[in-house]
DNA sequence: GGCTGGTTCAACCATTTGGTTAAACCATAC
DNA sequence: GTATGGTTTAACCAAATGGTTGAACCAGCC
């Protein structure tokens, strides 16, 4: 189904140690941030000399662009990767809620560093989201159109695709990145996290679907 | 009814300087992070001398705190303040909703603090939270009572009401957070931003309302 | 063996950055 | 007027940081 299972990091050309110096400083940039990441600790990281980051990357701009753009293509895939046409779209919308919320807890880093290109104004964010984008249709359009489908199909009722698809997003992605905050208020959360997150997969599922129903 | 509309930024016992400093530092540590900020950059920012900032606020680290210390309470409080008991639970729903979406529009700076430092760990979420919760029972629990006493009243459907407020909180939230990547993918959200967030509000009520619906 | 090319390393350099200091400024009180 | 105490400034400092360099290392190849 999701083809041969894509490395959880690095891009496949790479020699092994620019693999692992791509998976340290993906972690490092991930948990310091852009300008908070040093590279010293990323040397330490990949347990190389820090000459080898600019041998092998040639600046720390360069090193972040790289990690960075490869987690764009990541997230753009991520779509197409989670969505299955099934037979319903109930059953859709459900395999989408648990596929998108696997995506994103096993790419930890990988949803941070998109969050803070976010924060940060995402200037690098439409460069490399274009170049990711215009090979074919953008992702996230395909389930714009699998919820015009369903709509005119009558299986839900008539809504705005994209602030649904976004709502979906949100409430699959969000409780990751406040996750801190989330198992302060929540104990069970704190407790058990991997509990936590399938209760929600049920929940988002159960309240989006119901909220999404045709008539009332 | 919220009050004498408390500062959108600096504590009210602070002098004019401090003021001036404290804001500069909000927008300038939200901009660029709390390791990206430079004491340079705030003291531009508050056209001020950089020995100011030592003067009136220790170094960076002290700075930094009472920022973000601020920031928790303000977001604490924003549950209170948008939160206000209606007829009905489908009224106090809409009325938060767009309480806290307005909240959030208008405290940019302080979102993106409380998001960074959730990304990063959450270390001084955690000291910070407390602090800003243990006088009296913590905010969000009191709009979880809200929905539990719908839930006894029969107004909507049994649900978790843990998972509930998260689910409010992240679609109110999150497309704030992501503001670029939506506007990148959604040009009428570039086009005009404040029309877009007014019809989230609404698609926001109905999808979540509907979703709360009892029977089926 | 010795040449060649990519690879690895320790030491080094220039700049940036957080933070200090000592003197100057300026209002108010006496 | 001048002494006092908070405020403001320019110059300065030490540490951290991104980046460089020249030599050493180590295959494979003639």
């Amino acid at each position: 189904m999701h083809r041969l299972m894509a490395s959880l990091s690095a891009p496949s050309e790479y020699s092994d140690t620019e693999r692992t110096i791509f998976d340290a400083a993906l972690q490092v940039f991930a948990r310091e941030g852009r300008t908070g990441a040093r590279m010293q600790g990323i040397a330490d990281a990949a347990d190389i000399n820090k000459a080898m980051l600019h041998y092998y990357f040639r600046d720390k701009r360069t090193l972040y662009e790289d990690v960075f753009a490869y987690t764009v293509r990541q997230f753009m895939a991520s779509f197409d990767i989670s969505l299955t046409e099934a037979p319903t779209f109930a059953e859709t919308l459900r395999v989408f809620i648990d596929g998108y919320v696997d995506f994103v807890r096993t790419h930890d880093a990988a949803m941070r560093l998109m969050v803070q290109e976010n924060l940060a104004g995402g200037t690098l964010l439409g460069e490399h989201m274009r170049e990711a984008t215009n090979t074919d249709r953008t992702p996230p359009s395909i389930l714009v159109n699998t919820i015009e489908d369903a709509v005119e199909a009558g299986e839900i009722r008539p809504v705005d695709p994209h602030h649904t698809v976004l709502t979906v997003i949100s409430t699959c992605l969000y409780f990751f990145v406040a996750r801190p905050t989330v198992q302060i208020l929540h104990p069970p959360a704190e407790r058990d996290w991997d509990a936590f997150v399938e209760e929600r997969k049920d929940h988002l599922f159960d309240l989006i679907y119901r909220g999404l129903a045709p008539r009332d």
